[in-house]
DNA sequence: TTACATGTAATCATTATAATTACAAGTTTA
DNA sequence: TAAACTTGTAATTATAATGATTACATGTAA
């Protein structure tokens, strides 16, 4: 199993619209990048709108990011898409048998091992920016940045 | 999104084997106080036995743990019962635009961020040994292990 | 007012999970 | 040997999340 894509097309389409700042990223133009639906576009436009890093208007054409590209990090876009909840990376089988000391505890005991496992993959994701994404691709496109 | 329970339910399993090591531990018994189908539990089991943790045989009642209990990590469990495949804790959006200098290059430069979160949760789990969670048990339930 | 954009709801196909049932095959014991 | 019990495993089902698609209301500007 897989987190979903939402997080992967989140960042690529906040790295068009800073490639893209001299232009209009309309939907359509970042859906055929994605190569996906403009509807799908939109959708995560809202997430991303609604957590602070884009801003959008009904009617008007074009995307732009809501904070500069080095005050984003990939774990602001990673909660805005809201693919995995606080405390939820791993799921955990409900209603263990109370009668039995294991299934009385079980939970107890792994939630915090299973909270700082997800708050130490959370931190890597903290510490890298937009710009460091936008920066790579840049190199690797040959275009300065 | 939420990873599969069966890494909770294997964590689980492993310690109610080593709880009831003087006793036996039929598919039946962990089941009941997993609060589900013992046919879940032996596909599990499975799982765990093709990773070289439990021993278990056909026709013969109950598990055994195949190693000691200190020497199991909640990392082996998390890989024996392939919730997650190696570098693949992200999903990445297929067949971004190539003609676009970000489709073309969002992969390879999202790809080694993904996996050094993915790494690190990892980490944590490798750190964490059934015996911790076992002893922790024990405490909670003020029996001496 | 026409053209085009965003916002959003509804529908659908696909996929993973977990529960359940059923039964073959191995082991023990009466 | 036969009966009882276990593990191993396949098939089926219900449920849930995802992503694609269509449709349309709403907002903006030429």
């Amino acid at each position: 199993m897989s987190i979903s894509s939402r997080f992967s097309v989140g960042i690529h389409i906040l790295s068009l619209i800073e490639f893209n700042k001299e232009g209009i990223s309309t939907s359509d133009f970042l859906a055929s990048s994605v190569n996906t639906n403009p509807a799908v576009i939109r959708k995560l436009m809202g997430m991303l709108k609604k957590a602070g890093l884009v801003e959008v208007h009904p009617g008007i054409a074009g995307a732009k990011l809501a904070k500069k590209m080095s005050e984003i990090t990939l774990l602001d876009v990673y909660k805005a898409v809201n693919v995995v909840q606080d405390n939820e990376l791993f799921g955990m089988h409900e209603n263990p048998n109370a009668d039995c000391p294991v299934g009385r505890h079980i939970q107890n005991t792994i939630e915090p091992i299973f909270s700082a496992a997800q708050l130490a993959m959370e931190k890597v994701l903290g510490n890298v920016t937009l710009e460091d994404v936008v920066k790579d691709i840049g190199k690797k496109s040959n275009i300065v940045c």
